[in-house]
DNA sequence: ACAGGATCCTGGGGGC
DNA sequence: TGCCCCCAGGATCCTG
């Protein structure tokens, strides 16, 4: 569900409130989410208190005093508040981790895709991450590594820029949106690309994952930030969700096809195929 | 190496 | 109101 945008709105609205935040406990529900709570981390983390709150592609980072680290993936349906103890609880909280003040972390995640995890230090995060490949920020891409990965790929864009080994925190929808802002076809492989086309397109990423973020991220059904507003970039989708819907740039008709397993827009008109290429059936709808 | 499908889940919307 | 089917901001594993 969250991309980066979303993450990072939810980041920037947890951190007023958790910097200095003492965790005093913290609780699951008897329903497992993606990766299981190893009983012994919540001894870890009680009584430390909150130092950093970071966030790298879609994971939410919360560096504890003893060097602890709380990772959180927020899946597709993940929210994650700070309220006080006193609000009614809601459905599909999976865990609660109690704060100093008579206040509360919430995670709440509908569909358990999410995920809770501790490390037990920077260093071993950082291990982590490095072990699963998790490619660079979206905004500190090298220009000519991310030419050398797309020319030596036959895969399709849309798959690479899914990919977190290759970009880190893009998804469905920014993925949509950069390569119509590229004004490339999803269907292109990388090794097609040439060096300008790969340059737009790693700047089409940054720019529209940076106007997302400026408007809180894009609010489709389940996605709330961390202080439980909704964000406004749905509002500035291009081709996401317009199916049949004309282009604002060409007026043509948006079309949906499948790709890397998922429901991919794209415009006609300004995103066309090199000659020679297969093409792909729109599925209307 | 890559594409495609299935899987983990719950809920909303459309069609009948 | 109910049922059935399809769809969904992700990630991973398996097959061909």
């Amino acid at each position: 569900m969250p991309e980066l945008p979303e993450v990072e709105t939810v980041v920037r609205d947890l951190r007023p409130h958790l910097l200095g935040s003492i965790i005093e406990t913290v609780q699951f529900s008897n329903k497992r989410l993606r990766k299981p709570w190893n009983r012994s981390w919540t001894k870890q983390i009680s009584g430390q208190k909150v130092t950093k709150l970071d966030r790298r592609g879609k994971w939410i980072l919360i560096s504890l005093q003893n060097d602890n680290q709380v990772v959180i993936h927020l899946g597709m349906t993940g929210q994650l508040q700070v309220m006080p103890v006193s609000q009614p609880h809601e459905d599909h909280v999976h865990m609660v981790m109690d704060l100093n003040a008579d206040r509360q972390l919430r995670f709440r995640d509908i569909r358990r895709f999410g995920s809770v995890v501790l490390y037990a230090s920077q260093s071993e995060l950082k291990q982590f991450f490095t072990q699963c490949g998790l490619g660079p920020e979206p905004f500190h891409i090298d220009r000519d590594r991310w030419f050398h990965r797309l020319s030596t790929t036959s895969r399709n864009l849309k798959s690479i820029l899914l990919d977190q080994k290759i970009v880190a925190g893009v998804g469905n929808i920014y993925a949509d949106e950069s390569l119509f802002q590229a004004k490339l076809h999803p269907a292109i492989s990388g090794n097609q690309l040439q060096k300008k086309s790969a340059d737009q397109l790693r700047k089409a990423v940054a720019l529209v994952l940076e106007r997302a973020i400026n408007q809180r991220g894009s609010s489709i059904r389940n996605y709330i930030g961390g202080s439980g507003l909704k964000g406004r970039f749905q509002d500035e989708f291009n081709v996401y969700g317009r199916t049949g819907q004309s282009c604002f740039r060409c007026g043509s008709t948006i079309a949906r096809i499948q790709l890397a397993g998922r429901s991919t827009h794209f415009c006609p008109g300004c995103q066309k195929l090199p000659i020679g290429s297969s093409d792909h059936n729109p599925v209307t709808g």
